[in-house]
DNA sequence: TTGAATTAAACAAACGTTTAATTAATTATT
DNA sequence: AATAATTAATTAAACGTTTGTTTAATTCAA
């Protein structure tokens, strides 16, 4: 069937892109690696950019956090805790995915920025209400949004692009994928929420 | 001089490595900006490749935190500080090389990699000596040093490599570097101050 | 039998690098 | 100080690969 074809030449390229970034893939390794014809790529895609705008599109999935934003039973910290959760489960579950929209934020591809931008924007909405929640509430003090999400992503980020220098920094053998996120998942979880709890907290001290 | 066009031809290669890459930037591209005969590449440094190494160990610099770890006089609320204007103003005055550093620790070389993980080593040890120095004087509290560091590191990046993000964000038209670098750096020193201050204060709430 | 799927081969363009010839700058010799 | 010899710098052209994409022929399914 064509759906799972093109769906397993987009899981090969993901890979790649995340392991050699675009340009340091060619159309030939994701052909091979995906054991089907080099102009099957044309073919169903029209391009090797337009190739990577599909594997964006289908990537992109807002409705989680949508459906969290919802939830009225949770207490913005609660709320808080789970998007670390969300967010560090999804990033170290998805590292090809999160380092080819790292990079695609420098392509050179127009289509491509714009594209990695409105993703990031529509994730960073759903944050940001949680963040004014907790403050309308008298739990969270005021902060600068914009950059406590950015530190949150940039933390996470870090995790996953320096991934050699954390791993020479924790003794994790430099290959060893599972082992890394095994040990980095948890580390991670608990530092973001004991830096936001310290960060937001109302009660904390000037 | 051979020594200001070996230097001319760096800058260049900066430049353009930053804004598309390594694997995004033609050895002609690089001769064409820097006006130089395509050849000259090869004739100064050997290969592109050669070419990135000699730029990384150019730009390397661990002088100023080496100092400020060395100043007595200052205590560790300031030598934070201090770090985090270092690092801020550092990196946004260089973001071409900031960014190689980040597309580096992707790259396909085995060389490339280990000299930016060497890189980002040393001067994580000047940080983390700053952080246990707070603790030992019972003035920080316990906290995931690495992961510390790399919220700091992580922030910065994050308005860096994702610009197009935040420059929608904060309503900065998208090519106006300077403006910017204007807007961003000052938010970003007083939102990881803050960051910082309410993460490592010992009399923080828990 | 019609249209979609798949293939091997070819395409022109761009890639990093090398060559061989020429010019500029240094050094050595008279 | 002038000239010859030597080394360094610079160039245009070409090298062989690899790149993304297209073609035209063939196989497969409806």
């Amino acid at each position: 069937m064509a759906a799972d074809k093109r769906e397993h030449i987009l899981a090969t390229a993901e890979k790649l892109f995340g392991d050699n970034g675009f340009d340091g893939t060619s159309v030939r390794d994701i052909a091979q690696h995906a054991n089907v014809n080099l102009a099957m790529i044309s073919y169903y895609f029209g391009s090797k950019e337009k190739m990577l705008e599909a594997l964006l599109e289908h990537r992109a999935n807002y409705t989680i956090l949508e459906a969290l934003n919802k939830d009225e039973s949770l207490t913005p910290w609660e709320k808080v805790d789970r998007v670390v959760d969300f967010y560090v489960d999804k990033i170290m579950n998805n590292l090809c995915i999160h380092n080819i929209m790292m990079q695609g934020s420098n392509s050179r591809s127009e289509v491509i920025k714009e594209l990695v931008t409105k993703i990031k924007l529509r994730n960073f909405e759903q944050i940001k209400k949680i963040i004014i929640d907790g403050q309308k509430k008298k739990i969270f003090r005021k902060v600068d949004i914009e950059l406590t999400v950015g530190t949150v992503m940039g933390t996470i980020s870090q995790t996953t692009l320096a991934r050699n220098f954390y791993a020479a920094l924790f003794n994790i053998e430099k290959d060893n994928e599972e082992a890394y996120r095994k040990k980095i998942t948890p580390k991670l979880k608990s530092h973001l929420k004991q830096l936001l709890h310290a960060h937001l907290d109302i009660n904390s001290e000037e």
